[in-house]
DNA sequence: CAGTAACG
DNA sequence: AAAG
């Protein structure tokens, strides 16, 4: 349906566009909510890599596919490695892709990382998808996460920024490849998630 | 297969 | 090599 033209992003970083506090505090926690129930359906569970290293987050997804990640390598599966089907990506966070996607598809992939103290996620591209013609929307929630962008190839000098709960990146276009991830976290520094702890909720066209 | 270096 |  008609909707509103899409704000400006408060920054762009090598083509990130990046919106601050996009979702206000009961939006966040309206969020939390549904992911709770995402959660409890499908349980987080601490994947390994390619070869064989155990990641530093905890994830799982929503949606039509989700990503995993074993010695089998990176890939969208239709069901969780413990044998259910995703769960379906909840309203609340549809209307962000609706709000910022550009997009005329829906995501089919609602992938939720969780970094509990300590967690990092190294620099990569989202490459697993078969359409890259969709951006990848990114909103984060709880704790604060040092976001670090590096080029469409690795090597080079890179860019940091601080993440805060209700922020959403949009990463289309040109920056859709770009390399990017997560240095630290501070632990404990948001009080949307009492128990510490960082979440990052990525929306995909995968197909 | 694992360990190390370097990347950022 | 490396969502390490």
């Amino acid at each position: 349906m008609d909707q509103s033209e899409p704000r400006a992003a408060d920054q762009v970083i090598r083509g990130i566009a990046l919106y601050r506090e996009f979702l206000d505090l009961p939006a966040q926690q309206e969020v939390l909510q549904a992911l709770r129930r995402v959660i409890a359906a499908a349980p987080l569970f601490h994947p390994q890599t390619q070869r064989g290293k155990q990641m530093t987050v905890r994830m799982t997804s929503a949606g039509k596919f989700g990503w995993v990640s074993d010695r089998r390598g990176y890939r969208y599966e239709p069901c969780h490695p413990a044998g259910m089907p995703w769960p379906p990506i909840p309203p609340a966070i549809l209307r962000i892709w609706n709000a910022l996607s550009g997009s005329d598809r829906q995501p089919e992939s609602c992938l939720v990382n969780f970094y509990g103290e300590g967690a990092r996620m190294g620099l990569h591209q989202d490459r697993d998808e078969k359409d890259m013609g969709a951006p990848v929307v990114s909103l984060s929630l709880g704790d604060e996460g040092l976001f670090r962008v590096g080029n469409l190839e690795r090597g080079g000098p890179t860019q940091s920024v601080w993440l805060h709960s209700g922020d959403v990146l949009v990463m289309g276009g040109a920056a859709r490849l770009t390399y990017h991830g997560i240095d630290r976290i501070r632990f404990g520094s948001s009080r949307l998630t009492p128990r510490g702890g960082r979440i990052n909720v990525t929306l995909r066209v995968v197909t």
